[in-house]
DNA sequence: AGGCGACGGTGATATTGTCACCAAGCCGCT
DNA sequence: AGCGGCTTGGTGACAATATCACCGTCGCCT
């Protein structure tokens, strides 16, 4: 797959770039494959480059003082690591970290690239700022899931968004309960609730939707 | 106070600009003052501009679908809503409001006064990176608290970072369960509790704490 | 004085979190 | 095959928090 030539042209939301600063971006960033697992960032390990997500994706989540972990946002294909980069950039004590979670292919460019993009192509600008923008109103209501709705309803969605084509999560407890920022048990129990009411079907690691409707409407914030 | 002449100077992060980037800033804002209780900006209601403030407090605070309320962050003087006029620029589904808590004076920038100076300056475009980046790491922290924090270390907290000069806090219990995002009854028992321990004393509207030194000692994430 | 709305208190109950275990499956080893 | 250790998931008891449905008090307004 040679999408190493001319990415940028591939990318939502760059396309519309003046071409000079395309060909800046273009040759000025360098195409990174990193495999599964590794952590591209984190409190001790600031990232030189900002990346551009061109394949796979990325899980950004936090540990706490209490040793408890949440997941933050994913960044998928198409998309790019501002909020987290500039974050990094700019300030020193931060606490998350960023996971590939499956082989990940991106664009990395330099912090002085970034800044000049910034300063050279309202484009650019705008395509920055949108990206901040969305990060911050998906971070608005998670603040809000996290504090103000029931746990079923959160289970459900994140079963949902996470099945495979096969209706099928392919995960432990313990990972969605950190999905959730919660404990182990309560995902247990409420799994079972689900199976109980015939939703769902359990193995070893791994969730079987069976009814998705049922899901998705407790889902879209029902009783 | 005659702020209204060079307020650029006394900004604190702004003193560092290059002279003709603060020549526009001064030149091309406007300062504004607003009663308390005025609603800066919210869902049906984009500001235009960017503020800075010179003086007073704004609440930045969310209303969820199922109608309960939390507070994000506060924006005091000396520092700028970067975070939520960016947000509120690129995208439109966006549920915050930014309510004056005082009255506030604050230098409001157009938005393309503000891509200007993003443009033109590398001590700008450090400015509003370093802003949003505090902002975020803030959000982060204030997630982990929601999702992991006990309540009456986060009510302990709470208490200690809004008391006046003589350890008093003006508000309602309703209140400080907006501030928590909880249930009044919640804050309601656990203010008994505080008060079984003679650790704060009670009057309608009002709370004193009488024994900082606890509080403090619970807030710092003890049992 | 009477009424209204904001403020705070209370008990009952549901939901979620924590702790301390246990049992079954899985994997690697010999 | 059998042993041992790790991961995954199950369970009960209990604590913390949320929700619901009230009630009484206070301050303010007319």
């Amino acid at each position: 797959m040679s999408i190493d030539t001319d990415w940028v042209e591939r990318f939502p939301g760059l396309s519309r770039l003046e071409p000079p600063i395309k060909k800046l971006l273009q040759s000025r960033s360098v195409i990174v494959n990193v495999p599964n697992g590794t952590t591209l960032f984190g409190p001790g390990n600031s990232p030189e480059n900002m990346l551009f997500l061109l394949d796979g994706t990325v899980r950004v989540q936090q540990v706490s003082e209490t040793g408890h972990e949440i997941v933050l946002y994913r960044i998928h294909a198409g998309q790019s690591c501002v909020l987290t980069t500039a974050c990094l950039l700019a300030y020193e004590d931060y606490a998350a970290d960023g996971i590939a979670e499956t082989t990940v292919q991106a664009a990395a460019v330099p912090r002085d690239v970034f800044d000049d993009l910034v300063a050279q192509s309202k484009s650019f600008r705008d395509f920055v700022f949108a990206a901040f923008a969305k990060r911050i109103t998906d971070l608005f209501r998670m603040i809000d899931e996290v504090a103000f709705q029931r746990l079923d309803v959160r289970l459900a969605d994140k079963l949902v968004s996470l099945a495979d084509d096969e209706n099928t999560v392919k995960t432990t407890h313990q990972k969605l309960s950190v999905e959730l920022g919660t404990a182990r048990e309560v995902v247990s129990r409420q799994l079972q609730e689900f199976q109980r009411r015939g939703w769902i079907e359990q193995a070893r690691g791994s969730v079987n939707l069976l009814d998705m409707t049922q899901l998705k409407k407790l889902a879209n914030h029902n009783t």
